[in-house]
DNA sequence: ATGAAAGCGCTAACAC
DNA sequence: GTGTTAGCGCTTTCAT
């Protein structure tokens, strides 16, 4: 293995002035930087990124912690995180917490471990009961659907908002029985409850009554509940003409229920989800959603990571908090 | 910062004794593993990875270099080797390589700075060319598509067979005018090229005529390219009975297509992708595919990496390969 | 502009 | 079963 030293000695240097070109310091006559760079060349020399970690205390890297890559949810937003945190030189690596309060609870001792410089969290099992483990000395920021006020750095969606608008969506299309496909609400800053209330408060502001029987309540939010929860509606004989789905995940898997039961989208009953993934443009029929606006979103959280990192010395800040903007985008599944 | 000295401090040890317990090594005392443990728990003691990997030389991550996470076939992929990865108690650090020859080779270039301990790249802009930059002295795989006899371990799909057996499920259900949708070949290892070889072979032994006009040529592989495929062949007055798509990407995408032209699927085009994504199920109608075992492939490349890293010392060995099998999963694109 | 000294926190190798 | 020694490769500090 070829070390700063041996470069130093082919260079005719002090392995500092080698260190002082590879970083690219600025006082290095440019004669000396030249031999030192063709050194390097020659002895194809490699920085040990290790030992050099260990020196700083940092590793250039950030965790970015999600339940799973495989949800196209997650893996469009890994791509977007992946892509600013290159933009400060940053790498990501991805740990899997599959959704569960455990996995995510392992996530922040990687960080502890100082494997990362810091940690972009993506809850969904940690709750309000859990606000003090997330008071860590380290750089994290908590992203997506829930919303704490903990002590800690979160960038949010508008979910209350943004499952209001859908709903409005789908009234202003005029439905009128509009089923709300969701898990069941554990806490209140949690996706299914926080956007429950959103459908609630579209519906009063239309006057149009709350009917529990309406509710379709899945464990996971997968296609194969969503398609599940679809077919069971249909077979409830609740009569629905619209249906709001917790994401987009549930909502494909929807419209493929409804299919299955001979329910026509939209003639029959109106779809529309939430966090505009690619594959909505591509559904037959196309599916209709609220875009929050994730390339946003993930260039706030590893922007607000930087910041972190920035400060290191300094004592603790107040939390920063980002809540995203969204839009509606209505296509086939809605009418169009 | 809370050291492995400290530990031995308060536990009234030596730091070797609690690096011993840390590592579950087995001649250690269990009264004295117990006083090490409470001394930990009461400090609050995390190893300090940096230092560990410096001194061992190994960081415990492996690179998985991938074009984009949020393309659903890699993201499935990925989740698979996170999974396989962590039964070996190894990391995954993710790598986005764009699909381009710059990227990968960016990609290797990390694993050489001992970021990780090795490397799976699932490699499309590498070509035949390239075979030299594979030579490295560290443990790496090629994962997927393309196939090197290069002296470098690979796991590689059936692709030939793979595309043959999705022709001749199409001739089966009775199409004769049959589009390949795909990438133009650029060379004999790439991943369109040996498709097309297939679909070519499947022709030949039902004696269909190879027809270039029944030909969709397509830049990436993405659903956009695979809807305007779609919609150009049936411009073209090709009047086709049948696609094959190269991937199920371009197939989600060809259905769209299809649907927007007003032609139906299964009835007046059977549709078949490959790779068998998640999302084939949910698609309406729901897409045929072939299936390489993507799970079993994950496994193996992770396998392979980590016989690597076991042989550490030895001489370089022969180039390991395993070809996955598949299956054809029809549904209803192809007519159930 | 360049370099000498020191040490980051850990564990391999070996003693006892 | 436990401890001693040494050093992994780099960069921070401070000198020159």
């Amino acid at each position: 293995m070829v070390t700063i030293q041996d470069v130093a000695k082919a260079a005719g240097v002090s392995p500092m002035t080698v260190s002082h070109v590879i970083n690219d310091h600025p006082h290095v006559r440019s004669e000396t930087r030249e031999r030192v760079l063709r050194a390097i060349a020659e002895l194809d020399y490699r920085v040990n990124v290790a030992a050099r970690n260990l020196r700083t205390g940092r590793t250039g890297t950030i965790g970015l912690a999600v339940p799973e890559v495989d949800r196209p949810y997650y893996g469009q937003l890994g791509a977007a995180i992946i892509a600013a945190a290159a933009r400060h030189n940053l790498k990501v690596a991805i740990e899997q917490t599959g959704a569960s309060r455990e996995g995510e609870l392992a996530a922040l001792a990687l960080s502890r471990n100082r494997l990362y410089d810091g940690l972009i969290l993506a809850t969904v099992g940690l709750g309000p009961a859990d606000t003090d483990l997330l008071k860590v000395d380290y750089p994290m920021v908590i992203l997506g659907e829930r919303i704490f006020d903990g002590p800690v750095d979160h960038v949010a969606m508008p979910n209350v908002e943004g499952a209001r608008a859908a709903t409005a969506h789908l009234i202003e299309r005029g439905c009128r029985r509009i089923a709300l496909i969701a898990g069941a609400p554990r806490d209140e800053v949690e996706v299914s409850g926080l956007r429950h209330d959103g459908y609630r408060q579209a519906l009063d502001e239309a006057g149009i009554p709350f009917d529990p029987r309406l509710l379709a309540a899945i464990e996971g939010l997968t296609m194969e509940e969503g398609a599940a929860a679809a077919r069971r509606l249909n077979e409830s004989g609740a009569e629905i003409d619209g249906a709001f789905c917790v994401t987009d995940t549930v909502a494909i898997g929807a419209l493929r229920g409804f299919a299955d039961a001979g329910v026509r989208v939209p003639q029959d009953v109106k779809v529309i989800g939430f966090d505009n993934i690619a594959e909505d443009a591509y559904t037959i029929p196309s599916l209709s959603s609220v875009d929050p606006d994730h390339p946003l979103m993930a260039a706030q959280a590893v922007g607000f990571l930087v910041k972190r990192l920035a400060e290191k010395g300094k004592k603790r800040q107040v939390a920063r908090e980002f809540i995203s903007h969204f839009s509606i985008v209505a296509r086939e599944s809605t009418g169009g």
